[in-house]
DNA sequence: CTGTTAGCGCGTTCAT
DNA sequence: ATGAACGCGCTAACAG
């Protein structure tokens, strides 16, 4: 099935049905009818890929993730979504599972014009996939990472002020009255932790407050390694902090876990403040404190300036997210 | 840039750099070391709409669901992204909102060769949509539902059986004593409600059970709703029922927060079951009793039978999962 | 082993 | 208003 086909049927030109059925380009409304008519009969389909060849556009945008199976990630899929999909575009999720050669292997896909562009949250984000992009000189858009970026970049970054976002819990837990604060996070190899548990020093240092490294835990943000870590932290230390801090929800259940096993209360014994303010944190009891990262709007900003780009901006930008604090009885006085 | 960018600057004919970059057909080692050589130098990429229109296949699959925005289809989506990756798909989501329109669009694409295949979800199976995909005659699975399938169609589905899942629900509570048993479903005319609704009369009718219309509530799935739903009901009727079905974990959080209110205790004064087996079922205080519909399984499947299609099956076939009972605190005698 | 050539299906320019 | 002809970039059949 093709215009040729129509054509032949009809007897007209290729170029007049291929006008009729696009409807730019004259055409007499007789004709018109006709074609309209008898393409419908043959059960007449467009071919995409045919179009895209042509056009050079393939109304299709690549989200590529590090982890699909993550929940965390499950907003910031819809924000992207959210607007592409009210612009006409398909988003294709790409789970890149951590691994740099996923990600240049995404990469590749834009430099095949397999997409008209791509949106990644990167999990390491180094020069080698920097400067893959850069080679593909197609619109781009990097999430939840910074490393560097000039004018004439083909790509923008947003992302949010991780140090900020944990100065905000920090600060709130110090201005509560806490004087000995823990901090639950993940590998300080990874961007995200190291930012964060740079704002947990600053504030510290903002209040005079002795930095102890033997009370910064790392997880994985996985529920049951914090209660691991938590339980054995428990066993060789005394309950003389009055404050946690955790990188996720997830951790904090398993910290709240291991609360309820040996009779201490929260926020009774110590306050609570945790990252990402997800579902379980207003369904759990005690309602957690928690910092909203946004990823909605993480991933929408993302989409917009994509878009953005796809409408011909070349300079390239940036943009920051602020975190918001939202206080519920695991903070509690 | 183009393979005749590539012939022109070598000096060799298309088909030799066709040959030397693709890897199949002849090519003399030192012809080939020297156009990938200059493919490299150049940055080619090879064009994939040119190689779609050419093979006439995309490497793409579209995932159709009716909210992105319900965390109860993220297992589905890994589900389904799991086996097309592994052979090499990319997966697409399409929103299709509940909306009938939305859904033939994308079957529209399924017929313009925007993709191999396709996955659906529908909202509300009908006639219009089934013939839209007989008509593309091309690979396509649909998800949830069933309505009719003939030996040579080209589509294949896959379903829970939901009848199975409330006699499962209903039957674990008469079990464990309980005589009366409310429900809360959905809107009874979708499809998922009405056969869970028959469900639970089956179970009732088997240990003669009177039924009682009026204890059948009917929600929306959200947890806002059952908790208003629930509480009016508590305002107008005696607490003297001793089980519960809600059709979702969501549901039963509402439930349980009236509950907390009024001093209710579970399983003390009534049993509860749900449906979904999320996350959390088991954070949640009591622990959910719910039964597991499989939906990563469900997803999997799916892709499986689009894979089968996708070389070669032509012959409809459909598969049914069977649900699992989690039995935890809140149906505890 | 290599080169010529012919599509794949569509959009578009350029005459008429 | 209409049709002939070309090109998008790749693959493959065919001849040499």
């Amino acid at each position: 099935m093709s215009i040729y086909k129509i054509a032949a049927k009809t007897g007209f030109s290729v170029s007049t049905v291929a006008r009729a059925l696009s409807g730019t380009g004259y055409c007499s409304k007789e004709k018109k009818k006709i074609i309209l008519q008898v393409a419908k009969e043959m059960n007449y389909k467009p071919n995409h890929a045919a179009k895209e060849l042509r056009q050079k556009e393939t109304k299709r945008i690549i989200f590529g993730i590090p982890e699909i199976d993550n929940p965390y990630y499950f907003k910031m899929i819809q924000g992207v979504n959210s607007l592409l999909e009210e612009h006409g575009y398909i988003m294709m999720i790409f789970n890149t599972k951590k691994q740099l050669k996923k990600e240049l292997e995404m990469i590749d896909l834009l430099a095949q014009k397999y997409c008209d562009g791509i949106i990644l949250v990167s999990h390491d984000f180094s020069e080698t996939n920097v400067n893959a992009i850069r080679e593909t000189n197609r619109p781009a858009v990097i999430l939840n990472r910074y490393l560097d970026q000039r004018p004439d970049d083909n790509f923008d970054y947003v992302y949010n002020n991780h140090i900020q976002a944990m100065e905000f819990a920090t600060e709130h837990l110090v201005q509560r009255g806490c004087k000995k604060i823990l901090l639950f996070t993940g590998d300080q190899s990874e961007q995200t932790s190291s930012e964060r548990t740079q704002g947990y020093y600053n504030v510290l240092r903002k209040y005079n407050i002795p930095i102890d490294k033997k009370i910064i835990l790392n997880g994985d943000y996985r529920k049951d390694c914090a209660y691991e870590v938590f339980k054995k932290f428990l066993r060789n230390n005394p309950v003389d902090f009055d404050g946690i801090v955790t990188s996720n929800d997830m951790m904090a259940l398993g910290v709240l876990d291991v609360c309820d096993e040996v009779g201490i209360k929260v926020p009774d014994n110590f306050k609570l403040v945790s990252f990402d303010n997800t579902d379980m944190a207003n369904i759990i009891k005690p309602k957690l404190s928690s910092i909203d990262l946004h990823e909605y709007e993480l991933g929408r900003k993302g989409s917009e300036l994509l878009l953005e780009r796809l409408n011909g901006r070349v300079t390239a930008t940036n943009y920051t997210l602020t975190p918001t604090l939202y206080v519920r009885q695991s903070s509690e006085i």
